[in-house]
DNA sequence: CAAGGCTCCTGATAGC
DNA sequence: TGCTATCAGGAGCCTT
């Protein structure tokens, strides 16, 4: 699933790929790929036609691309969700089976295609924070900075963290606390960190709080390095999942195999309708609540 | 207001 | 063979 360094790999892509080129045509194939454009398909291809795209930003697991010729502010906002890819490709190619979304450019090259088995991610035209120098689109003013932003503040986290009352690995996953992390690089920072997921966030120590940010940002930073290796030419990225397949995972994954530090296999327990991959000897289940 | 749970969606896979 | 159940899971929305 893209999360934070899939989606940084995108970011680059678009960057590399589309900006500077002027929409000349918009297809939305699937109602639902354009949900959160309040005013539908129809108003998403409007506001999109005759556009020029700009530089593709990242918050979290968001992307957005700013847009010159609609009047100052408004972006192409978009979220991958679990299987969205946005596929830099030419038009010879045939359309993908979950094809959603199609941009022509006026230069008449590569088209940009959002594809989307599951239908989790999706695309909008939205106005940016009333205000904002960085011009983050409105419907993600409420998702924090992300751990690779140089804005993003170390001090303030631990000390929000610590204020929680709920579990680490649920604080791990609110956007509103911290962006860009998922369920694969939550289980790997907490195995990092030799701390059980369900380890109430108010026992954690100030610099266990540091420690488990730290690792969060090593991981991704990692995956990020070697996603980044993935991605040359035609496509945005390589497969969708951007080479995280390629990243040596510690935790996710990797029921009954040895974990990497004690030999001790690792666990699988279901954990809020998924799954939450641990070492049993390294990451101890908390005494009490 | 914070926290937690439900739900959207489709395909792969397991089990009977 | 063909059906049903389960799993994958980000995040908006609703309830408590």
């Amino acid at each position: 699933m893209p999360e934070l360094p899939e989606v940084e790999v995108v970011r680059r892509g678009l960057a590399n790929w589309v900006a500077g080129r002027t929409v000349a045509d918009v297809q939305v194939l699937h109602p639902r790929a354009v949900r959160r454009q309040p005013a539908g398909a129809e108003d998403f291809a409007a506001r999109l036609t005759g556009t020029t795209l700009g530089s593709a930003q990242r918050r979290g697991k968001y992307l957005w691309v700013p847009l010159d010729g609609t009047g100052a502010g408004f972006s192409l906002i978009g979220h991958l969700g679990m299987s969205g890819q946005l596929l830099v490709q030419d038009a010879s190619v045939p359309d993908e089976t979950y094809l959603r979304v199609r941009l022509r450019f006026e230069d008449g090259g590569r088209e940009l295609r959002f594809v989307d088995q599951r239908t989790f991610g999706g695309l909008a035209v939205e106005e940016a924070e009333d205000g904002d120098p960085e011009g983050t689109p409105v419907s993600i003013a409420h998702i924090a900075r992300d751990p690779l932003d140089p804005r993003f503040d170390d001090g303030a986290f631990a000390a929000a963290l610590r204020a929680r009352r709920t579990t680490v690995k649920r604080a791990l996953l609110d956007q509103t606390l911290i962006s860009g992390v998922g369920n694969i690089y939550a289980d790997e920072a907490l195995w990092r960190a030799k701390l059980h997921y369900d380890r109430p966030t108010a026992t954690l120590t100030r610099p266990q709080a540091a420690l488990l940010l730290g690792h969060a940002r090593e991981v991704m930073t990692a995956a990020l390095a070697v996603g980044g290796t993935s991605f040359d030419s035609l496509y945005v990225n390589v497969n969708g999942e951007s080479g995280y397949f390629s990243l040596d995972l510690d935790a996710y994954g990797r029921e009954h195999e040895p974990c990497r530090r004690c030999g001790t296999p690792i666990r699988r327990a279901a954990w809020m309708n998924r799954s939450s991959y641990f070492c049993p000897r390294c990451q101890r289940v908390p005494r009490s609540r």
